[in-house]
DNA sequence: CTAGTTGCAAAGAGTTTGCATGGCG
DNA sequence: CGCCATGCAAACTCTTTGCAACTAG
């Protein structure tokens, strides 16, 4: 199914492309887009949805609810590192330590486990929490 | 608040105790105990909620839905090693090597962040589904 | 006894869908 | 033009809640 470059979908990628590092709420990008722009909520779904299965935005489930925030997934550089959520501040780190490349390569050996990094969340404390 | 131990309480837990090893949803626990068994929806709603706030019960998101597993967590020991999750055929694995440890130590020291191991999952695939 | 728990049914929240209209290519 | 996408509102699904009846301790 081809896709058009409508003004909703090109409203929502540079939404995401202006916040590569933030995560958001379906919630959060209807409260900052529906009012101001021309976009209505089930579009909102309908184009998210497609871009997360086109892997060009990543899902992440909410601990302790049933939501999921998006993320935008620029150059899929994402494969790469592993990704740190902080529980108590929600923030998101990317943990490019080669000592994290042999702890998944050890997994890989020792349990014959290969790891998805682009689905792959560290849940933890990051220093400014701890 | 005090807790009792209800019948329904008693149905739920020896469920899961029964299957350490197994995830399920409510759907899959509802199938299972409401038809013979004297439960109704809600109190496994309410008991599962419970559980998963005392922490003998863990929870986790499912992958490319809104929905949640939910596994037992008999004496706490899941705070010890990672979890692999298989995401072809659902399997959890215990990582439970001091090799595995002393890395995670390391990235942790080096990304100046505390992994919670109760919390985290890796994703991948399991060596029968590679 | 008395406070926590249950079952039921109704309410809720968030997401998905059907359909007529609109717009990209 | 033809087909895909949109907006709206209705439908849906899963979960939570209110309340009267019940029960463990």
């Amino acid at each position: 199914m081809k896709k058009y470059a409508t003004a909703q979908r090109k409203l929502l990628l540079s939404f995401f492309s202006e916040h590569q590092d933030q995560q958001f709420s379906v919630e959060q990008i209807a409260g900052q887009l529906c009012h101001s722009e021309n976009i209505s909520i089930s579009s909102i779904y309908r184009n998210i949805s497609d871009m997360v299965a086109e892997g060009c935005l990543q899902r992440f489930p909410v601990e302790g609810s049933r939501h999921f925030l998006y993320q935008y997934i620029g150059n899929g550089d994402c494969s790469r590192h592993l990704h740190l959520k902080c529980e108590k501040c929600g923030q998101i780190f990317h943990m490019d330590d080669p000592s994290a490349e042999s702890l998944l390569a050890l997994a890989m050996r020792n349990n014959a486990f290969h790891i998805n990094k682009k689905k792959t969340i560290l849940y933890g404390s990051c220093r400014d929490c701890t």
